[in-house]
DNA sequence: AAAAATAACTAAATCGATTTAGAATACTGT
DNA sequence: ACAGTATTCTAAATCGATTTAGTTATTTTT
């Protein structure tokens, strides 16, 4: 047997509509009395009442949910972040509703549109699109909607995202200093993701400032290690390594490392060694490994207070400005030159 | 201006009746002629027109939503497990919300009435409870529930779990025939949790049948490094490390390389390591790292399935045998014995 | 041609809440 | 004693779908 506000209300002696104000905190504002309020909060408490979401959220128009729609919610960087932000959310009476996008264009159309059905106040998005024109709309019809980790230049969708651009110069800038001469970048496919992407332009201009083109390949996201395999076997074959490596993010790293470990070479004697996202393993095994790391925290929750800005004031629709967070360098052993 | 079944309805002309039988594919089954379907149809496209999830819901009692809760979205392990349930899920039509626990059980329970309150079909669930009595109300009210990982005993609630005994006799086996015969378990509190109890005690039960007592520390969940370098740090002062350590669960491990890495001593010169769920880093690293091996897939595969059978019979709540999905060592550098 | 059967559709109830205008009662002041 | 004011509460509309009994028009049967 359900226990509804119509069991209630019946078994107080009184209105639905006054059980209702009593349990949203409108008891005062409707001059309810006192006693009223007790003897139906004892009821409610007795019969352990928790109002149907469903029916609730059709009237108002608010779930009290909002969508987290990232490539894959497996990566180590994206799962902290689902954990960061459901916290948040708890902490504001919201649920989070996950999706995967595989960095797949539709699949995140399609989870954008399966979430707005279900009625998710809003969404955080780290997207794979290639241009910004349908967030763009669904942002200024007033869907509320942040981008975070990845954003689009100009598109006046507020965005939360790393310094990544001067993630890339620091480690270049970095490597450089320590007397490396030959970088090579492993760069994810599709490159036209804006935090990829940065980092390896950041990346690449320290360099080229000092007159060296570093080499730059595209890994596909969905088969890093092969891909991964198939250039240093290459490489190897033609004498023609890198001295550095720059991955840009922590998968290619780890990849990297495997690859390598195969063709019996050393971090960083043959090669050294650089990455973007740190990993518990990364300052634990020998050599460790020199990255630059995100404010996550800080991500999360400039993040989260976006979207909750955006839910409470649903009129005021502005161009927002993308909002950057300073990366830090922490240098290990991956990366020190040996003479 | 919100495209709602009225609007469609009065665009075609139609009763929204009508329109809600087309969409819900029940035209044949009440005669309606193939003309009306093809403009009810067109308009449902022109419109772009997604049913109201909450008004279905609402009036269906079926959200499509399944809850799961685990005690940390962030691990690795349940991160992997979230990304197969989500792909599982949305195949059939499902989305999936997320909690975490932190192992606390208010929490657990707090969660749970979240997601029930939110009208969530089934759960899927990873429980940090100590008693299994309220799971087992729920379960026996009817509500669809699965645990996956962990489990109850004799608790008739259906579940997916590894082999965890065996795998950590597996291990201890491993051990023991490697020459090994001064063990340490490094062991997760709470430990009532059925997965590292009975890796443990899988573990103990080989080396006890062998005349040998093995150690075993409890560490708790919330503060793992710390814990870990305190122990190794008596141990090292009186000169009393153990001659190999089996870590219940990768994050342990994990720690326990840390640790040791911190006191100049070597895998497995010094210690050997065996444990639980391989990750991405511990084939890569020297040594790499034994360990034993969860089909996560079949689980989250069975766990699925079991659900959504409780969801489509509402009917048959029987009681369920636990299902165990046998495990695999891998056996690695780091426990191997040097002579 | 009246009765029965069929085809194609609709009205209205329903799910479980929230919200607002206003009803009922008691209390003031003159 | 009665209009005016508080006080306390309720009726009914509403959100957007689904579902079922029933209506209307058409065709078939006898």
């Amino acid at each position: 047997m359900k226990v509804t506000i119509d069991l209630i209300a019946q078994k107080v002696g009184v209105s639905k509509a006054l059980v209702s104000l009593v349990i949203n905190g409108k008891a005062k504002k409707y001059g309810i009395s006192q006693l009223t309020c007790d003897r139906v909060m004892a009821v409610v408490r007795e019969l352990n009442y928790k109002p149907n979401q469903m029916a609730r959220s059709l009237r108002t128009g608010v779930s009290n949910t909002i969508g987290l729609i990232v490539s894959d919610i497996s990566n180590g960087f994206y799962a902290s972040m689902a954990r960061q932000l459901e916290d948040l959310a708890a902490n504001s009476g919201y649920n989070v509703v996950i999706g995967s996008t595989d960095e797949n264009i539709n699949k995140e159309l399609r989870l954008i549109n399966i979430l707005r059905n279900r009625q998710v106040d809003g969404i955080i998005l780290s997207s794979s699109q290639e241009n910004s024109e349908e967030l763009e709309n669904m942002f200024k019809a007033g869907f509320p909607l942040v981008l975070i980790d990845r954003y689009f230049p100009n598109a006046g969708i507020p965005a939360v995202v790393a310094e990544n651009s001067q993630g890339g110069a620091t480690l270049a800038q970095h490597l450089f200093n320590q007397g490396f001469r030959n970088p090579l970048v492993l760069n994810i496919t599709p490159s036209y993701i804006s935090s990829v992407g940065e980092r390896t332009s950041g990346f690449q201009k320290v360099f080229t400032d000092n007159s060296i083109v570093p080499e730059v390949v595209q890994i596909p996201f969905s088969d890093i290690y092969n891909v991964v395999y198939e250039i240093f076997s290459k490489k190897v074959k033609e004498k023609n390594l890198p001295d550095c490596v720059f991955a840009v993010n922590n998968n290619l790293a780890t990849a990297f490392l495997s690859v390598l470990s195969k063709f019996n070479l050393a971090v960083p004697d043959d090669v050294a060694l650089v990455c973007f996202d740190d990993l518990p393993y990364f300052s634990i095994i020998k050599p460790s490994i020199t990255v630059v790391t995100q404010p996550l925290d800080v991500l999360c929750s400039r993040t989260f207070s976006l979207l909750m800005e955006q839910i409470s004031n649903q009129e005021k629709v502005e161009e927002h400005e993308t909002i950057f967070e300073p990366v830090t360098l922490i240098t290990r052993e991956s990366s020190i030159k040996i003479k």
